[in-house]
RNA sequence: GUGGCCGUAGCUCAGUCGGUAGAGCAUCGGAUUGUGGCUCCGAGUGUCGCGGGUUCGAUCCCCGUCGGUCACCCCA
């Protein structure tokens, strides 16, 4: 009972599993580089009012859900429970529009919200995403959403569904707002509890409400699209347009709505559909960004970025957990020997080759066993009394069940070539 | 945050109509004294999530709590 515990919805990823993330990082890592991005680390703790400026002080996140604390300084503090705002202080912070037009960036980190925990929802959860700075055109847009299908097409998630949607930009959201509350206050008692709440505070989240009664009633709310003005509404075709022509298969969801401020004009989101997701199938979101480098003090540069959710590729990507495995091990016949096998290990892993032994002393059977069940080694290099004082080991092939005797002073050369041979 | 379900050895799970519990896998040891993967034999472990209540007695019933999970909410 007293034993110490992991957090409520933060996990350990224990080495065995590693190899998945490894494998998700390195495709997400290889694309972005491909695509020009360069990665960016910024701290995972900042000032708490980046965040309620950034996201909005009437978000879920910064309302309820964020990790805030007070240093010992009296400074508010907060755990990132996103990638973009630090992002955007980083790149205003150290001047970089001043140095290049366009900036492109890449990160990958844990985030924290406090949420109630479920299947690919955790409170602290990783997020691979990129920010693209300075390029307020439509391409890019479209370019980023590529890039992100053909990263999940890598890893293997085939199944599938873009979703993109345009808020506008300038007052065009608020023009929208009002004339949505217009439409659903006369309903107000038919709302859902959580929709008459939302009607003051957020009337946008209404419309991707999953009750029925809502939907019925958003069903003759009027478009988003309508509101666009003639160059939000260039930028959304152009976005389409663009997409056509890359062959990235999408779908305009005009209820589509994200729960940050900052967005405007295009948003994105790309779902799964696999079991494994549960209702959390949100693989990665996205969308522009323009007004928020000035919000945040700095010049007007368009952006826009997204972020996908480790956790929840890799619920989709599967694959066993798997253990290292070992070029070379080494075991002793007598414990007398375990200086000698040190020794060996030593010159083995200098000359870069992958070495491990059990030099706890245990029988020569158990030694062999873990070589080849638990380290899966190649080849086993056998010490006895017998072989050292004639200077020489046994050097057993694992896979063809062979064995030699050889020369001390030979031995790393004999397994280099035999591990070269298998490979 | 709200509601439902679940919580037994390291893992997957069985079980006790309430009398303190087991199987497989895994681990370890052995099967001619220094040699793996197959086979056989053997060994160990659990405060039956935790706390409280009911009871002569609870792992099994009730309450709470923690954790997990599903739906809602929200989102990656």
């Amino acid at each position: 009972m007293t034993t110490l515990r992991a957090v409520k919805g933060m996990n350990d990823v224990l080495p065995e599993a590693l190899p998945r993330w490894r494998r998700v990082e390195a495709a997400f890592r290889a694309i972005t580089a491909r695509h020009g991005y360069a990665e960016v680390r910024t701290p995972i703790v900042e000032p708490t009012q980046l965040f309620i400026r950034s996201i909005g002080e009437a978000t879920d996140i910064v309302e309820k859900e964020m990790y805030t604390f007070v240093d010992k300084g009296d400074d508010m503090l907060t755990l990132r429970p996103e990638g973009t705002a630090s992002a955007v202080r980083a790149y205003i912070e150290h001047a970089v529009h001043g140095r290049e037009p366009i900036s492109k960036w890449s990160y990958l980190g844990p985030m924290f919200r406090r949420e109630r925990p479920a299947r690919g929802r955790y409170r602290q959860f990783w997020q691979a995403g990129v920010e693209c700075f300075g390029d307020g055109g439509p391409f890019v847009d479209a370019e980023m959403i590529d890039m992100v299908v053909t990263l999940l097409g890598e890893l293997g998630v085939q199944d599938l569904e873009v979703l993109v949607n345009s808020l506008g930009s300038g007052d065009t959201r608020d023009r929208y707002r009002e004339a949505l509350t217009a439409h659903l206050a006369p309903h107000r008692d038919r709302l859902s509890e959580d929709s008459q709440r939302r009607l003051a505070s957020n009337p946008l989240r209404i419309l991707d409400s999953k009750s029925p009664a809502d939907q019925e009633l958003c069903a003759g709310a009027p478009d988003l699209v309508d509101f666009l003005g003639p160059e939000d509404r260039a930028h959304f075709e152009g976005l389409q347009g663009a997409l056509r022509a890359l062959g990235t298969p999408f779908r305009v969801a005009p209820r589509l709505v994200r729960g940050l401020d900052y967005y405007s004009r295009t948003l994105f989101e790309v779902q799964g559909r696999g079991g494994e997701l549960g209702a959390q199938n949100t693989l990665c979101g996205g969308g522009r960004y323009d007004g928020l480098v000035r919000t945040l003090g700095g010049p007007d540069v368009p952006s826009i970025g997204f972020a996908m959710g480790i956790e929840r590729i890799l619920l989709l990507t599967g694959g066993a957990d798997t253990a290292p495995t070992v070029d070379v091990a080494v075991a002793v016949a007598d414990a007398s020997l375990r200086e000698e096998a040190l020794v060996l290990l030593r010159d083995l892993r200098a000359a870069g080759l992958v070495a491990d032994g059990d030099l706890r002393g245990g029988s020569l059977k158990s030694q062999l066993r873990r070589a080849a069940d638990k380290l899966g080694a190649r080849a086993v290099l056998v010490l006895g009394p017998a072989e050292s004082e004639r200077g020489v080991v046994q050097l057993k092939d694992l896979a063809a069940h062979s064995q030699s005797e050889i020369p001390r002073a030979e031995v790393v050369l004999r397994v280099q070539a035999l591990v070269r041979e298998s490979k």
